[in-house]
DNA sequence: GGATACAATGAAAGTGCTTTCAAAAACCTT
DNA sequence: AAGGTTTTTGAAAGCACTTTCATTGTATCC
């Protein structure tokens, strides 16, 4: 057997003895062909274990949709637990899930500029991105379903949280606790690609709690940092080296709240005593460690854009859903 | 214009006044055509609404340009780390990434039964997971590339950790530190579906090392117990409620580990003095707080698995390959 | 026996794309 | 300004089938 190529209509036709137009026809007509012809076609066709191919992709199209997904390339724990959600409901359904990491601007573009013309998704979600109004157009006008987290369009449904009120919560909740000297930690200029800016609205939010009560925050008092651990840590550093150190520390994302806490761990303070913490995102993580941190129910989002999704796809004709997700803070030992 | 057909790429090359060349060219590598064309073939694609047929497409190219990824439900960190270490080589082929999640049996016999036979896919990762040898053998025949991650199979690449051994570097490192009393905690009975053992392997590891040096680890200082947290503590507690507790616990999986960890807060504990805590995998968390534990390089898993899988895509006629990837002991803080 | 009607088949021409290869154009060097 | 690269492009050759159309061999009728 000539094997490791896949079986073609041609192998089939020579194994048969009859030409591809008889093994096409008795595919398509079996009864325009000579019933012993058949026989011998369809012995080679059970012998070879020939699969017309066009046709297997188009039942497969069919039968199970695919849904896809645009992230950021997905080392955040934070991107993961909405990836979670996303795939607990879609393993309910029959749709396969495509996963389009993005790394760079480019990435995007690309996805963003053949997605909605290769026709071959049945769904979007687009996570934490910008996407521009062209791109937004293209996918609507090709009639692509859509659903933006952390991001909005008129015409597109969007699940969003409202990072101003996140950064007001922990605001206030630090000063209840009598914290009076405080530190931010954040990402305020995020990679380029994201084009988002939800931890310069988290920054927002806390700093007009404290405005309102005269508390000050001096520009040295906020650091701006990658997610990255080590970077993360040279800010908590850097703001326990200060002068009149911070006793509470505003992480805008849990993953460097757990780098601060373990600065703070080397450097022998003590958690919440000598110094506090809060986080932003409630990952799994922040359970383990006690974190104090904003939840902002990421399974959740993930869910509900593809709940959103479906839903959209089952009925075309829906208008767009714009979702705010809640926010509340989970108060844990850090702070 | 001759309407009322669907406009094919013939339409849209007319209408750019470029060849149906420029205009595939432009679908499939943007970056390849000169801007001002690409904005001119972009328009003409939007004012005809064309879209391309994913059948003609997938008869041209004769490949998907997709890879699957069956996983189970990828709830635990260290699936997901393995999926980063996916995602990011093939993020850097024009490959799809789609991603199986399994949750059940069931699920993984759809999946095994139909993605040979659908043929709209270039290449398949499973992890963790035993496959029967009529699905390996289905696999096989129809020239399915498969790469499998935690399970063998002579005639599938596969990768593989030294459970046994891991399990023997944690008994060297803990009884070089001095402890006599252990305690074990693992998921010894893995959900049905994943029907491998690595647990079971580490604990057997760990019991070699003892007997060898003549330490006991009485049937009571064993705990089976699932990956969820509060399973875990509890385990933990029941541990540290004997009458005689353990001085060190060896968590067979780093979330566990955490756990352990957590309980020891809880009861405060000293770690390591009065309760060291190693676990397995090095999962980005572990970094976090210090723990120590096996590392099984969880991403260079991921990658390795789609490397081997892109070479073999490239030149089927390759033998299979069996990668042993080396376990490392990390000493942290935790012991 | 000759004309007519079919049934069964294959050669070859699509189908809507991708890809290879080579030519043309634009850009650098020295 | 001559030569060498690189970038853009299109003609044409696939891909795995489906369809059209012409050819053959019979069966049927008068």
């Amino acid at each position: 057997m000539a094997k490791n190529k896949t079986p073609t209509i041609y192998d089939v036709a020579q194994r048969a003895g009859v030409s591809i137009t008889t093994v096409s026809r008795m595919l398509n007509a079996p009864d325009k062909v000579n019933p012993e012809t058949r026989d011998r076609i369809l012995a080679a066709i059970d012998a070879l274990g020939f699969v017309p191919k066009a046709e297997a992709r188009a039942r497969a199209l069919r039968q199970t949709g695919r849904i896809g997904v645009i992230t950021p390339f997905f080392t955040a724990p934070s991107f993961v637990q909405r990836l979670r959600g996303v795939a607990s409901v879609l393993s309910k359904s029959s749709y396969e899930l495509v996963i389009y990491p993005v790394e760079t601007l480019d990435h995007l573009q690309g996805y963003l500029s053949s997605i909605p013309v290769m026709r071959n998704l049945d769904g979007l979600v687009i996570m934490s991105m910008a996407i521009d109004p062209q791109d937004a157009k293209r996918l609507i006008d090709n009639g692509m379903q859509t659903v933006l987290i952390e991001y909005q369009h008129p015409e597109l449904s969007s699940i969003v949280i409202d990072d101003f009120e996140g950064g007001r919560l922990v605001g206030e909740h630090i000063l209840s606790k009598g914290h009076r000297i405080i530190g931010f930690i954040g990402d305020i200029e995020p990679p380029e690609r994201l084009q988002i800016h939800p931890v310069l609205s988290r920054l927002k939010g806390l700093q007009s709690v404290l405005e309102k009560n005269n508390v000050p925050l001096p520009e040295a008092y906020i650091r701006s940092a990658p997610y990255m651990q080590e970077e993360s840590k040279q800010a908590a550093r850097e703001l326990l080296g200060l002068p009149q150190p911070p006793t509470v520390i505003f992480a805008a994302a849990d993953v460097q709240a757990l780098a601060v806490l373990k600065v703070a761990r080397e450097m022998g303070l003590k958690v919440p005593e000598q110094l506090a913490v809060v986080g932003f995102d409630d990952i799994d993580s922040a359970d383990y460690l006690d974190l104090t941190t904003i939840r902002q129910h990421l399974d959740e989002s993930g869910k509900l854009a593809v709940e959103i999704l479906l839903s959209h796809i089952a009925d075309p004709s829906r208008p767009p859903q714009h979702v705010n997700l809640p926010l509340i803070l989970i108060e844990r030992e850090t702070a």
